[in-house]
DNA sequence: ACTAACTTTGACAAGTATGTCAAAGATGAC
DNA sequence: GTCATCTTTGACATACTTGTCAAAGTTAGT
């Protein structure tokens, strides 16, 4: 490669995964990155062709991120604990890192998912494969004799309630509460202790 | 009064609710709100300040009328059979209308309430109150022996997941796929028929 | 009919964001 | 060291949005 460029792409997508969760999609601006990222507007033009290219890609790095790093999440063999485990995480990666970040997937994906058609496929891309990934576990658990129900479902229904923590944690931004809703409903499941 | 207004504020608003709904909050200009309410920009800006305002009446406008209409929801004796009915009428609220609309209290409000704290206010007094009805129906579960629980986690719980499929609307656009979820749910809590 | 009080309207000014481009600056290959 | 190639930089033009205001229009009360 010649004429290399001056700056660390993963280290903008990071920044800019940053930006966007704080300001949302529509009200960051070129500039706004430019000098968060410490990256000239110009130069985010040349290498990204405008905003949404940006947002798409950094998108699809946390979502990445965020995948592998959950599916560690779920090794647990007792499957009550596992999701407790995952929930626990989720909770974490929501509440943690600088002030308020609230999570990406859910606030500024929803403005940005309406204007460009990829970064909606990339959206339920990534919840297609949070789902994916629970009903494997939830099979697993059904086979190790700890849960009963349908595994499909089942996903459905706890990819559905990781995303309404994220916004209960944009409301009251209350850690407690959130960790208070993912035991009330884990308790609900009818997990066994393996036999 | 004198020199009266000659638009009606009821409609505006629920054309306001509308188009914040399609757009979100910060893609929603004066001039949107302008034509598509057939009122001057000049004109509502004399009657309300800004855009924030103008979201801020429309918000409780819509709020008002949903907890409203949500609470007639709960009123069957058989209590999953008034949370069913309560999630269905939801989940129909989210996917009628024109196209698309989504939740009003998921999209716009996340951005607007983080710029506005009258808004976030509203927002939280707003989940506050689809909390509280909910308790109270459960404590009513309670006392019918139709539940077994702590009705204020639960709540909490329901609220959330309330949320959770707002954004699964908004990512599939698919009535089967929300009506499935709080078919789960509810089938996962420990609801008895009346003794 | 007149007036006071309010609304409507269109125009204006100021600020903000976008996208493009030419000139200047680096760098790897030869 | 030179060249070809890419990146960086700052400037520019364009478009959009906001908010304000004066002039004109409207209406209830007297």
């Amino acid at each position: 490669m010649v004429g290399t460029r001056k700056f660390n792409e993963e280290e903008i997508l990071n920044i800019a995964v940053d930006v966007f969760s704080r300001k949302g999609f529509n009200a960051t601006t070129m500039l706004d990155l430019a000098k968060e990222t410490g990256v000239q507007r110009g130069s985010l033009y040349n290498a990204y062709q405008n905003k949404d290219i940006i947002f798409f890609k950094a998108f699809s790095h946390y979502t990445d991120n965020f995948l592998t790093f959950i599916e560690g999440e779920l090794q647990n063999a007792d499957a009550k604990k596992a999701f407790t485990q995952l929930f626990k995480t989720v909770v974490e990666r929501l509440c943690s890192d600088k002030e308020v970040r609230g999570c990406f997937s859910t606030r500024a994906i929803m403005e940005a998912a309406q204007k460009c058609p990829e970064i909606h496929v990339c959206l339920t891309r990534f919840l297609d494969g949070l789902e994916v990934m629970m009903k494997n576990r939830l099979e697993q658990a059904i086979k190790d004799q700890q849960f009963i129900g349908n595994a499909q479902s089942t996903a459905r229904y706890l990819v559905s309630l990781t995303r309404g923590i994220a916004v209960i944690e944009r409301a009251y931004n209350d850690k407690a509460r959130m960790t208070d809703i993912y035991q009330t409903a884990l308790e609900f499941m009818p997990f066994k202790k393996a036999s």
